[in-house]
This record gives structure tokens, C-alpha cells and sequence, in this order.
DNA sequence: TAGATTGTTAATCGATTAACAATC
DNA sequence: TAGATTGTTAATCGATTAACAATC
């Protein structure tokens, strides 16, 4: 593991993960050098803005030329852990968990969708994609096998709590929480949350109180 | 709609959505009275950081007493503006847009689909669930009748930017975006991205690197 | 070399938190 | 009244941006 500072600001690991979206298509593209300008055209986030979220793991780049395509996605792939495979094991079968397990998205990345778990009787054994529903109460046994470290929550808000003790009990090292509603987790375990509602609704808010073009030139 | 204050932090908005959730739970718990402590408690957020975010809004509290839970939850509903019906028109019938109209989330809130896109003839004119795949192309002029007021994307990377473009055409007034990918949008219509790529790649950044419970102790 | 661009230090900005007067 | 709790002002904290020396 590359070292890691003690302490890099949340919203430049978010920002991160975008610059290396735009370098792998860099490198689709065929571009060799790339400034911290031109990526922060493509990114929406300033060129400042990106050598100082760089500078938090050391000096990538060469002055006067810029980063080289290719090296820069290979460290900051190494420094988000992206150069192995993760293991991902996704606790509720329903439409959501369904999808998330044949996601597209995830061929050809580092993530694999290991097991789906749930903890309806008539959702157990069946067959999903190329997995099988299994016994969510035997999740911590069965991760044995599937050395699942990254676990995904779909299930109701009432029996999310529950979904992520057995994640935890499991091993997992990274929880990712779907379910609308407040989990916790060991301090060890990172946890982040998708919050569908709390999305829409903030977007609610925002409804007819955005200025249009007309009025933003008016001041 | 209810006076808007003209900057509200959205971090404060986020939370708004949050006390939402709470106060509803309250309400069904069959509680009255509420203090910012209280409330901070169960929402994972500071007694200070709630009365604050309220601040923004006017005073809803009375000292020495705390909030009407009714009446809170009534009044944040208006700022929010969830005391109205909203429309979501979905573009991209793949797992993950199917699985959102679908979503019961949606049953008993303020959303509601009424309409599910795709630019795939084999999927067009297919029923899922209670409604018709339609074709995006028709999406500005079939959604005069559906009256859609906020959009879903959940096309491919490569898809998206054409979808908010047509969703915009359309007239919705909010988007949320699923594709991985950066879309713009004018700026009278909010847009909000949830993007579960960029979410694992800050989990997997922080896997192993969290302080144990042991090495927290030892500092 | 001159022009371009990096990495970093200092200034600014915005959000969170602390302190506390007001008041139920 | 005394205790509890609000709403707000001021202080702090953390992240973003501006300025600029270093250097390719």
C-alpha cells in the first residue's frame, strides 16, 4: 500500500476518483501529457484545485510540460487501492440489489460482485445473474469463502442495522449503504451512503428558486 | 412556496432531509415534543448544527420547550416543497433505471414515476411494471402529457449528456443523474449526480487505513 | 533563453462550533 | 422562580483560491 498522509480532505478523494475517470479516457484517447488546466476543463474543478489535491501524496507532474498521462493514472490507481480486486458482496436481492449485482459498470473495473445475500425464503436459492440468493443469516460463515471485503446494503431501513452487523461480522473492510436510514459501523469499517430521497429532495427544494438566464442578468 | 432565504449552505439543505426523515419517525412514534438534542441524537448531527440550519428558515422552536414535531415536519415539508406531488420521468431502462421505478420508496412519498424512457427498440413498447417503455426520442412531447417535472438518467456514460439535453427539453426543472459521467445542464434546472463509482473508490481508499479501536487508544 | 506549468505558502472564503443572552 | 432550551453572534476550523518562486 502507497504511503498515505495522515489526514487528506474527504472532498479530494471524491475529486480523486473523477481525475482518474478523465485519465483512463486520456488514455483512450491516445493523449500522452496532459495539464492540470486541460483536466480541470474536462473535470469542472480548477487547475489549483487539482495540484493541490495531487500535492497531498507527492509530486506527480513536471513544470512547463504537465503529468504524463499514463504515470499519473498508474500512482493515483496504486494510492486508491484500484490496483487489485475488490470483492463485493450485496446484502438485499430486491430490484435494487438486483441491479447493483449486474451492473455493468463493473466489468472491466476492479470491483466483482462475489455474493447476494437476502433473507426471504422465497428469494433464497434462486438464481441471479450467475450467483445464486443465498441465506443472509449465514453471511459471516459463508464470506469464508467468498472473501467478500466491500459489502453493499439494499435492504429496507429496518433491516439495515442488522444487514451491516453481519457485514461486519463478515470481515468486510467497506460498507456502502443504500438503505435510507443511519447505520453504524466499527471505526475500522468505512461506511458511506447513497440516499435516494435525500437527493430528490434536496433537488425538491431547489425547484423554481434557481435564477434563470434572464434574471441572473439582471442581478 | 414559502420565502427562500437567499443562501442556504447546501450541507444545511442535505441535513433538512435528514430532520425530514426523523421527524416523520417521530410522528409515527406518536411524540409531541422534540429538543434540538434530541433530535441531533438520532440524526448523527449537533444540537447547535440543527438549530442553525433551521435558522435559516425562521424560528420554529420555543425555549425551554423544544418543537412541535407536527409542526416542524409541516413546515420543513413546505420549504422542501414536498406538500406537492412530483413527477419523475426515468431515461434508460437498463437494471438500474427498472429497479428505481420500481423503487418502494416511492410508495406514500411525494414522488411518483410516471413515465420510463429508452432509445432501445427492443425495449420499446414494453410494459415494466405499470408503465410503457417509450421512446426517448418522443420524451419533449410525450411529457407534455406526463408533466415529468424531475428526471432520472441512468443510460450509459456516453448516453447521458443527450438525455439531459432532452430531459431539459422536456421541461423538468431537476435532474439526477446516475451515469457516471459529467452533464450539464442550464442553470435553472438543478442537477445532482450519484455516481456509485466514485463512492467505492473512496472506500476502497480508506480500506485498511482507519485507526483500529486499538491504535485509536494508543494515539 | 522565454514561455509554460508545477508545487507550495499565504489569503480568503464558507461552514461548523462555542458562548451566551433571551425566554418559555 | 429555576431549569431547560432556543436563536444568534463571535470564534474556530477546514477547504478553496490567489499569488508566486521554482523549474522544465
Amino acid at each position: 500500500m502507497p504511503e498515505s498522509p495522515s489526514k487528506v480532505p474527504e472532498p479530494s478523494l471524491s475529486r480523486l476518483s473523477v481525475y482518474l475517470r478523465c485519465l483512463r479516457q486520456l488514455v483512450k484517447e491516445g493523449v500522452r501529457t496532459v495539464s492540470s488546466a486541460k483536466m480541470g476543463e474536462r473535470c469542472g474543478v480548477s487547475a489549483v484545485q487539482i495540484r493541490k489535491d495531487l500535492s497531498y501524496f507527492g509530486e506527480f507532474g513536471r513544470p512547463g510540460v504537465g503529468y504524463d498521462v499514463q504515470h499519473l493514472l498508474a500512482r493515483l490507481t496504486e494510492i486508491m487501492q484500484l490496483d487489485r480486486q475488490h470483492r463485493v458482496v450485496i446484502v438485499g436481492a430486491g430490484n435494487l440489489g438486483s441491479a447493483l449485482a449486474g451492473y455493468s459498470g463493473f466489468v472491466l473495473s476492479p470491483f466483482q460482485v462475489v455474493g447476494i445475500f437476502d433473507n426471504n425464503f422465497s428469494k433464497i436459492g434462486r438464481r441471479l445473474w450467475d450467483l445464486e440468493i443465498l441465506d443472509v443469516h449465514h453471511l459471516p460463515e459463508l464470506n469464508r469463502e467468498l472473501r467478500g471485503n466491500i459489502g453493499m446494503i439494499t435492504v429496507p431501513a429496518d433491516a439495515a442495522q442488522e444487514a451491516a452487523d453481519l457485514l461486519v461480522k463478515a470481515g468486510v473492510r467497506a460498507v456502502l449503504n443504500f438503505a435510507p436510514t443511519i447505520i453504524e459501523v466499527p471505526p475500522d469499517v468505512s461506511l458511506r451512503n447513497v440516499d435516494l430521497t435525500r437527493e430528490l429532495e434536496v433537488l425538491c427544494y431547489y425547484i423554481d428558486r434557481l435564477p434563470s438566464p434572464e434574471e441572473k442578468a439582471a442581478g
